[in-house]
DNA sequence: TTTAATTCTTGCCTTTTGTCAAGTAGATTT
DNA sequence: AAATCTACTTGACAAAAGGCAAGAATTAAA
């Protein structure tokens, strides 16, 4: 039982394998940490990270036209934290992936993540179920943007993640709910 | 050279692989044809299609709390058309697909699919682009929704996807932008 | 072809959210 | 301790979008 405990469970959680594949596949991860504020993707960088969060919390987010930062997703504890798009594709990312606490985890790189999908078939299924849970998490994002309120937005971020309410400052919020600072400041003294 | 032509350029456009291995792939689906409002997937069944749209236009929709329709997504030519969590997942599903405008296509089956995993490395790749491109797609819509007013939404639907405002009718295309039927008639008169 | 149903438009008024600007509270630096 | 940042709050007003209801327009049905 080494330090990488919570990564084989972590699998184990997504995908119906042995232990022991579960454990060699962990095995072939490299411990990482990321200290707060500081980035595991910068924007026009190749992202090469597929990244475990075993602890902390991170964001991604990018400029908008305007030049202004704008979240577009929460990363938390316990979760694969990577950027689809400049990852699969090997283009240049838009985007950062920043630490908002203090991280660490384990990561391995595309090269390594193709590796174990040739040496083990269960990780195939795995790396699926993330993508296909990371899509899900998008479409009940764009959902809850379309049928509920900015109120009732934070209202449901309060009470299913609440740890970023407590970590993440407060425009990084608004612009991830898609509304002004001004705005999330009234609906956060309401309620 | 069959009719299933439009399949294999699409699978060319994806993945390079040979084009014996696309025309292999692609004759493996089979023809399908959907009239105009026929549903090609219902709420609470379980999908087993991937769906080559080669001709017509598509549209997933679920009911939300007060019961009324949302359309969640549209399908063009040109594009595979399934309910990502319903068919990976083996769950049921929550949503519906319909056609809009009489479609066909060719389709497979989740054990075929599977079958062609593992028979053809290549269709690997090609599936795991399909699910990064939805991907994709479900996140820039997110951040439209976030960063645009209606208005530009609507612009923006009616220079890159003319056809769908041809086709669909007002209500289904309000929903879409996430707002109601009157917002979307006043928009659109400014237009 | 008349009726019925659906889809779309429009007016009036309300609610939600945004903009701009000023001010407070903390934290950090010097 | 004073000065400087940054994060957050608040007020006054403006703009965007929604709710409701009535009325065209179009389509489908009888």
């Amino acid at each position: 039982m080494n330090n990488r405990a919570s990564l084989v469970n972590f699998i184990l959680s997504v995908v119906k394998i042995s232990k022991n594949d579960a454990e060699q596949i962990a095995n072939t991860f490299h411990p990482i940490e990321i200290e707060e504020k500081n980035y595991l993707l910068k924007e026009h960088e190749v992202s090469d990270d597929y990244f475990y969060l075993e602890r902390g919390l991170m964001r991604t987010f990018l400029y908008n036209l305007e030049g202004e930062e704008i979240t577009i997703d929460f990363f938390t504890e316990n979760n694969i934290v990577f950027e689809v798009t400049s990852f699969f594709n090997r283009i240049r990312s838009e985007a950062y992936i920043q630490a908002i606490t203090n991280c660490k985890g384990f990561r391995i790189s595309y090269e390594e993540l193709n590796t174990l999908f040739h040496d083990k078939p269960a990780f195939r299924d795995f790396g699926r179920a993330i993508l296909v849970k990371e899509f899900m998490a998008s479409q009940s994002r764009n959902y809850g943007m379309i049928n509920r309120t900015a109120k009732e937005r934070y209202q449901n971020l309060l009470s299913t993640e609440p740890q970023i309410l407590h970590y993440a400052p407060l425009k990084y919020v608004a612009s991830y709910l898609g509304v002004t600072d001004s705005t999330l400041s009234r609906l956060r003294k309401k309620i």
